[in-house]
DNA sequence: ACCTGAACACCGTTCAAGT
DNA sequence: ACCTGAACACCGTTCAAGT
């Protein structure tokens, strides 16, 4: 019985998404991907030469859901909603999120947003150097930000361990006074609000440290 | 024939430490650690529920080679020479990186670096919740950089994909002008450089928008 | 030429038996 | 009680054979 239709990359990638949202990550097996499509494992071979180009492959398809807003709305509004599509859409695929830093945006569905920030932030006077540089500042922020935010880094407070049994009260107050002080401040409980309030601070910082008008700014005179 | 030696938590901790650094994190088998002491993959579990408890106390080894500088130094210095601790000790240890955000510090020793940075802020005036957020915001900004840096997310630039045939140069001009114009000016060089800049922003930003004497605050009035 | 089942060399972990 | 070999249910990928 011949395949009732035709593979492809897309066919294959959409695929590979919809087992990796539903299953997760450890699900994305390529025995898992290649029985979605009522095929084998191998015949994904046909399409991609490993693993690794699929994942990317899945990668390109998450990227190409981001918004790219119009120059026009100036650089700091386009750069702020980007940023905040970037984290709507890693949260609408938390298991794709792992594999953002490892697979940089390639085709041209996935570059439209890098596009459209470029625009906005050269529009705005910024040259080319400190374009760059503040589109690698706000890459590390998005990355970094997901990699606590999925993780749960802070949700349990380091005093926690306390009540964990990982470390007595009278060793935590005697060895890291501090930390024990700070107590429950340490966990974060609005991801939303905190990751607003960090990007309007580092906004802030590359308006007023980086913009064209600036003498002796971060990217200039050091 | 007895083994040679006793186990412990530590000793198997180290060894994995050793395997992964010096072979890569698809090398951390539990049969390759057990391997280098000696035994069976399952005695490992005696001291370890599973791989994931192995690769928690695999990390808390790396944190607890961080830098915990006296407050002395002022809040500003002794956070910047943890940050470049913490790169520095992510690099020497690029392939366990990537576990870093998986496992928060939890062990004494390896929470010592959190507790000097939580000292000297609090010492120059900052309250306790400001405190917190200075962390976060600054933990973001390291896992984001290692991110980025380890997995040489810029050292491609996307203009190069022209080259390696994914994209036409007339397509990239047409779609993609900005990018293409901005060329190899999204590639960074220089790592260290970068890394400095962003950090010495987000320092300067902190200082000016959340210290204590400052009213309305990004923390305070929004 | 395109496709794919069987097989290889691995995994983490369960289980049952050892001392 | 602590320890551990055999076995289970998987992996990604190679290889050889199919059409």
């Amino acid at each position: 019985m011949p395949p009732r239709r035709q593979l492809s990359e897309r066919m294959i990638a959409e695929a590979a998404l919809r087992v990796v949202d539903s299953e997760g990550l450890d699900a994305l097996t390529m025995r898992r991907v290649a029985g979605e499509l009522g095929t084998g494992a191998m015949s994904l071979y046909n399409y991609f030469p490993d693993k690794d180009a699929l994942l990317d492959a899945v990668v390109q398809l998450v990227l190409a859901e981001l918004e790219a807003p119009p120059a026009e709305l100036g650089w700091k509004e386009v750069v702020r909603r980007i940023m905040h599509s970037v984290r709507r859409t890693a949260l609408r695929h938390p298991h794709v999120a792992p594999l953002l830093p490892r697979f940089p945006p390639r085709t041209l569905d996935a570059l439209a947003f890098v596009e459209a920030g470029f625009r906005a932030t050269r529009a705005a006077g910024f040259d080319a150097v400190t374009t760059a540089s503040i589109y690698r500042v706000l890459a590390s922020y998005s990355f970094g930000t997901l990699d606590i935010e999925l993780n749960s880094y802070f949700d349990a407070p380091p005093v926690a361990a306390q009540a964990a049994d990982l470390m007595s009260a009278p060793t935590l107050a005697k060895h890291l006074p501090t930390l024990a002080e700070m107590g429950p401040h340490v966990q974060n409980s609005d991801h939303d609000e905190e990751f607003s309030r960090g990007l309007e601070l580092l906004l802030a910082a590359v308006d007023q440290l980086m913009s064209p008008g600036r003498v002796g700014g971060l990217t200039g005179g050091g």
